[in-house]
DNA sequence: TTGTAAGCGTTATCAG
DNA sequence: CTGATAACGCTTACAA
């Protein structure tokens, strides 16, 4: 491997004015600048990036922190992710790895050894105990998902709680006026994830409002989950015209009972989904639904980081507006007086 | 933060000592071990990894290449990535994570600027491209899927060609005769992806010992593609009575496709898929399977880079043995020398 | 516009 | 069993 001192020989030049070339922390001559980048390309030179985190203590890695979690849908994991590498590159940063079975002990660790310049932590619960690791060793980080204290973080993510309310107005407007919420498993609820409660609170606030009369139930992913779940509403609440959709995994179990049970989308029950727009698009009818703008959070992370580096200055917090697309799934509710064609035996 | 120097001089030491104490690359007596030791703990030291990697020309880094493509099953992808980076935790490693947007220059970056030491590569192709870079710089990696001529290439995978072979002999000892199989999209194969031609080679090998009439259709992901598909082969088919499935986003759809035109499985279909283990546990009724040991390949990787940067040695092809589990969606063929409930008109 | 040289924090060789 | 010390390859004042 070629190293600066070989570049700087080739070139006639001293090892100092190869570095400024490549930085461009200072002018060189069109000259010389043209020299060094022949010797670059003859010797196939690549700067040593250990070499070159110990001489400048900055590492040009960011840590990306993913949850191991399967309860939480997995592509827009993905998605986020896929944004952060492709946005980070863009910067000219490499990203690492990091599931969360390390706990803010990973954190500690890439940030004191140097392996990594700033951490991007996903799955943010409204209290997070990684959220103390970040501040008490100062590293620079961006939160996607908003704890209950955001102070002193930067945070990004899509506004919940409008999202739930987005949902509920376009039901409600539709003339709904018994609807269900088909939240995440009970375990995102239990550990105070910030999204999932936030919706919760934006549903119900709108539920309220619009005097809606709402049920809120948490579905694991299984069929079997979804098909309990959607049997205990239909029949406790068999005037239902109305699902809001917050568990991906659950979506294609709850189509194909309301198939099965022979109930028409949206003719006899609506469907709102918070999910990608992806996953919309593949349904028959495709879904309404408020888009999940996973790749975007990806990205926006990375810029409020480079931000942060670059400037310092205060902290902020990012909540992307959601946007309800009207989609095949959503109708005028039954009218009758919220009579349903399925009355309770 | 507090360097090696720090912690000789805190321990009354020399440098060298504390290195030796951390690496166990030479004896040092219980007590100087321990002295340096509660420094360590006292000065809430880390070892500076540019420092490391510059020093001892290894950085502990692993680099992942992951396809940014779509079309691709994203879950089985991200459970090799968390496969990857557990074990690769395990032994000190981190994994640095790269999409194949940049393509081979990305592995020729990382390597070359010793940002990382090995490369785990997914997603590839009968012909791969990057291949020809990893030969060429001679970087070590481990490919998850074998390419086409994979010799001096360490490899692993699923012995896709078996698992294809196995559906086939689960499906013609129930005494299916007509059997389609549902592929993945068009593109997979147009890029002569080496699982997706495995499997229909072991398919189509187990058809013909079994004088089963097959038929293989592409598909895309979404709900129409997959209503076109299944229309198309059991109007064409009407004899059919089992499916074997590859795409696991189309799986839901065609669910409630058979179940909406009120074929029942398994009693007038059977259903084979080639998925991970927790989509076969999602429908109702479960689907007989083989199952994608998508963490395990990720964990193989990282366990045949650690055996070829320690002893070097010849390049191997693993090829994991499929299991077919059987569930709820298989059951012997509908008796009456292949005739259907829905014969053409 | 360019060169000189002092680090950056480890590892590993060579002595003792 | 331990200590000095020369690399490792690059960045960045400080000079010229």
């Amino acid at each position: 491997m070629a190293t600066l001192a070989d570049v700087a020989r080739h070139a006639g030049v001293a090892a100092s004015t190869v570095s400024y070339v490549l930085s461009g922390k200072r002018s060189v001559s069109e000259q010389t600048r043209e020299r060094v980048h022949r010797a670059i390309e003859i010797l196939n030179y690549h700067p040593h990036a250990g070499a070159r985190a110990l001489a400048s203590s900055r590492s040009n890695v960011l840590a990306l922190i993913v949850p191991l979690r399967s309860d939480m849908y997995v592509p827009v994991m993905m998605e986020i992710a896929i944004g952060v590498v492709t946005k980070a590159r863009g910067y000219g940063y490499d990203v690492l790895l990091l599931t969360n079975d390390e706990g803010a002990e990973g954190i500690k660790r890439v940030a004191s050894s140097a392996r990594a310049d700033a951490v991007i932590l996903t799955d943010v619960g409204l209290e997070d105990d990684r959220i103390a690791t970040i501040l008490q060793i100062g590293v620079d980080a961006a939160l996607i998902g908003v704890p209950a204290d955001p102070v002193g973080l930067d945070c990004v993510d899509l506004d919940f709680e409008a999202a739930g309310r987005l949902c509920v107005d376009h039901l409600a407007q539709l003339g709904h006026r018994t609807v269900a919420f088909i939240g995440e498993a009970d375990g995102v609820y239990r550990r105070h994830t910030g999204f999932a409660e936030r919706t919760l609170r934006g549903i119900t606030e709108g539920a309220a409002v619009w005097g809606v009369d709402l049920v809120h139930r948490p579905c694991e992913g299984s069929y079997e989950a979804a098909a309990g779940t959607l049997a205990r509403v239909l029949e406790e609440r068999p005037q239902t015209t109305a699902l809001i959709v917050q568990n991906e995994v659950v979506i294609p179990p709850l189509m194909s009972l309301l198939r099965t049970t022979r109930r028409a989308v949206p003719e006899d029950v609506s469907i709102v989904a918070l999910c990608p727009d992806h996953i919309a698009d593949q349904t028959a009818p495709r879904l309404t639904s408020v888009q999940i703008p996973a790749a975007e959070l990806g990205t926006r992370a990375v810029e409020i980081l480079m931000r942060r580096m670059a400037n310092g200055g205060p902290s902020e917090v990012q909540l992307i507006p959601p946007s309800l697309t009207v989609r095949g799934s959503s109708a005028a509710a039954r009218t009758g007086g919220g009579n349903s064609r399925h009355p309770a035996p």
